[in-house]
DNA sequence: CCGTATTTGTTCGTATGTATT
DNA sequence: CAATACATACGAACAAATACG
């Protein structure tokens, strides 16, 4: 049995896009044109195999405006496996010749629900500090991270955690500080998950369907195994690669350069 | 001005999925019982609000069947971040109390692409041996492995890297004792994207285009930074988590058991 | 700023095909 | 084989966003 037409149209864009006769940013003929070329198809089936392409992330279209071919975007590098004596966010971008900026943080005291409690590994219900930052690169959107304290560390006097005001040596260092808590190892969970509604405003994601979020977990461990913070970021999964080194690597400004 | 009509029936649908009211694997309403529960709407508007849905990932359609709440996968853990004296997959697999199994190897050579170029750091169009292997877990496909090898190493003496057959302690220490080149680090890219047509059959996707892979490049290292291997793993994001460790860290065994 | 043409978005109706039960 | 349910395809009308003179 043949193909039904709207996917062989679809494939026939399909083509075009990724032999290059449709370069990225190129405008698709109209929905008129298209039913025109492919034996005057309906104008629904035409809108079925655009439907095709556009879940499949290939084109996007614009009301009033046409169908164009998805621009390639050159992806930012997150580093996820730093050193302890690990950059900040700031260092990490310029070190890409890129301009980082980051919101006024936003403090909240909550109940900590079973994720967070599990990671944490206090009561759940247990009251826990939140700290939201957004981040930004050459002023786009480009993550979001959350990080959670148990509120013990506060009342163990490391008050600034309550304080909706940056800690420039970060947060963790200002722990460490304070409490004689150091950091000595943390684990990273990734996956990768549709983007809720604050994500898609926040990133200006087009809700297509196809747009999804990478979240990185974190846990850090003190001595004995004891958490000390749980901080989740979040990053749009179109615009960003995750690297992992361990021990002996070229530096990372190699793979930055070769994309 | 409102949302759309179908728009209107998919948001009441998605709060009746997330809510628990639409357990997964339970069938939704026909297309027709949809049509009449929402003032009678057109059974092509019904099918837009269904579409709304799948394209994000909460329901499934099926031909003559029904349309179902998609169900939960419980993920599997890839440690991408295992020591030098790392696991072979069948004992990372073991550990999470799954049964693992592996395809005989199938072993190509080629000329290398300008990926395999780079990460070899080798003249692009080089020969490069291939080699490619599928793996299981429980019998369900898992993961798709493709490694690179300069052909030189083949040259100098480690020619089983080109035979068919399953190399038992691992490509990577069978070149390090025959050409005396030892691993001491390694580099891992992770992205995320849409399969292929290979992947979509072997992973057995339904092509619904919201299906995604999470490819992980890892290029290895021996001293002075000279690249021994690139391994391009990919994994179905949906029944996968990825955990990466630095150094003191909880055991393994305490993640998976909470899930 | 306004009006008009262009382009995609929404909604309906209808008919027929294909897969499953 | 029949009934049910989703898939494909067509045509039509109006709405909304955009571009342009």
């Amino acid at each position: 049995m043949a193909d039904p037409m709207y996917r062989q149209i679809a494939e026939d864009l399909r083509e075009q896009i990724e032999s290059g006769d449709l370069r990225p940013g190129a405008q698709l003929p109209t929905e008129i044109e298209l039913r025109e070329h492919y034996g005057n198809a309906s104008r629904n089936t035409v809108r079925d195999a655009i439907k095709w392409l556009t879940t499949r992330g290939l084109v996007v279209t614009q009301p009033g405006r046409g169908t164009f071919v998805v621009e390639t975007i050159t992806p930012f590098i997150v580093r996820l496996h730093t050193p302890l004596e690990s950059k900040t966010f700031e260092e990490a971008v310029r070190q890409q010749g890129r301009e980082p900026s980051v919101s006024q943080p936003r403090v909240e005291v909550q109940n900590a629900d079973a994720d967070v409690a599990r990671e944490l590994q206090i009561e759940k219900g247990s009251t826990v500090v939140i700290r939201h930052q957004q981040r930004f690169i050459d002023h786009s959107p480009s993550s979001l991270q959350t990080s959670y304290y148990p509120m013990e560390f506060v009342q163990l006097g490391a008050v600034a955690l309550i304080q909706a005001t940056d800690i420039p040596t970060g947060a963790s260092n200002y722990v460490a500080d304070m409490l004689g808590i150091a950091q000595v190892g943390y684990r990273d969970r990734l996956l990768v998950r549709s983007p809720n509604a604050g994500e898609i405003r926040f990133f200006r994601l087009l809700n297509t369907g196809t747009e999804l979020v990478v979240g990185t977990h974190r846990t850090a461990y003190g001595h004995g195994h004891k958490p000390i913070r749980y901080t989740v970021t979040v990053y749009p999964a179109d615009r960003n690669h995750f690297v992992i080194d361990f021990d002996e690597v070229p530096p990372l400004e190699d793979l930055v350069k070769d994309l």
